[in-house]
DNA sequence: TACGGTAGAGAACGTTCGTTCTCGCGGCAA
DNA sequence: TTGCCGCGAGAACGAACGTTCTCTACCGTA
């Protein structure tokens, strides 16, 4: 077990950076050797392949992404608001300049014909982000299908947001769960 | 003006498959020269090239994917089954081998960031179908933040749907959809 | 029959990319 | 100091791809 973490982080920040940004099939490895500022050698040390890169590194943002959300969320003082500051997220997100949309769904468009491993990883943090929003929605004591249905809004919201270039999407979702939140529980 | 329609649908139709299938970075022009049965040199003549073929596709599934959903909605006999039937839609649509989601979403993904051609088309279509279930809604009597949240729970059901492999999510978008209909208008 | 133009088949070209190999330097043990 | 191991830099390799070019067969016309 070498001190390899460090270096692996910086990879994985890296490459998560240049993916989102341009999708994965317009990176090259070599790119991102320069981005990372390791040897090609280190690279493939760390890991095996580009799709083992690819799936490592939304595995990276699913913790961090998650980590990011819980504590954007954790600013609301109601279960209530909390729910609904995931839109809100969403709109703050949308205004940096790179946006574009759920890098999950976007790594499932590009290679969820051919890869598994993608696949799974994507699986896993929609698993996962709908998890989050049903344990929201439980505390503010609503049933499961209004976060299922809360779930489906974010997840139309974020593709959408990213492809109008406008922060509307996100505020029509949220008006949604608002309305879904204030007639049920 | 010469024969080539039939032709050129013949392309767009073998097109269309093979790229949704298994994503436009999968196929080869010679892989979908095989496909549709035409020569090299008749495919380039028709399209100038790649990424002018894919923006053809798109426009193409674009007008087949309306009229489909029109026809599949039209067989409703109120306007409120009619906006739900979209979600009955993505439910039997899930149900064929090779689903996998809103094709235009996967073209957003893969060339969104570096097609701004690519990015119009899936624009229009988005455009296009939000203004269909606005026009359902409508005709329903429903106020259009109504529309505004069934287009994104469309939205979210479609992508969930195929990530999942399952035809669960295009229920519950459903079922919120009924929700949001039955408590206004 | 001779011929010009068109189209199909597929070879060829130039580039890009993922992955591996080679070389040479630097640190460390004896 | 000497030998060795590991690493970085980057060349090299083989495959795949988008696009263009070449060759040949065929067609209608005179």
């Amino acid at each position: 077990m070498t001190q390899d973490t460090p270096v692996r982080d910086q990879v994985l920040e890296a490459a998560d950076r240049l993916f989102y940004a341009k999708g994965t099939h317009a990176v090259g490895m070599d790119e991102l050797r320069a981005a990372a500022g390791v040897s090609l050698k280190r690279l493939y040390q760390l890991f095996e392949s580009k799709e083992a890169l690819i799936e490592a590194v939304l595995q990276w943002r699913d913790a961090t992404l998650t980590a990011e959300i819980t504590a954007y969320t954790a600013r609301q003082d109601t279960p209530e608001r909390q729910v609904l500051a995931v839109f809100d997220w969403i709109a703050d997100s949308s205004g940096s300049p790179g946006f574009r949309g759920c890098a999950f769904i976007n790594a499932y468009a590009e290679h969820g014909a051919s890869s598994e491993r993608i696949t799974a990883a994507v699986r896993h943090q929609k698993s996962g982000m709908h998890g989050a929003i049903h344990a929201m929605a439980a505390a503010a004591g609503r049933p499961e299908w209004v976060a299922d249905s809360i779930f489906l809004l974010f997840e139309g919201a974020m593709t959408n947001t990213a492809i109008a270039a406008s922060s509307e999407p996100a505020r029509q979702a949220r008006a949604a769960a608002e309305f879904l939140l204030d007639n049920t529980g």
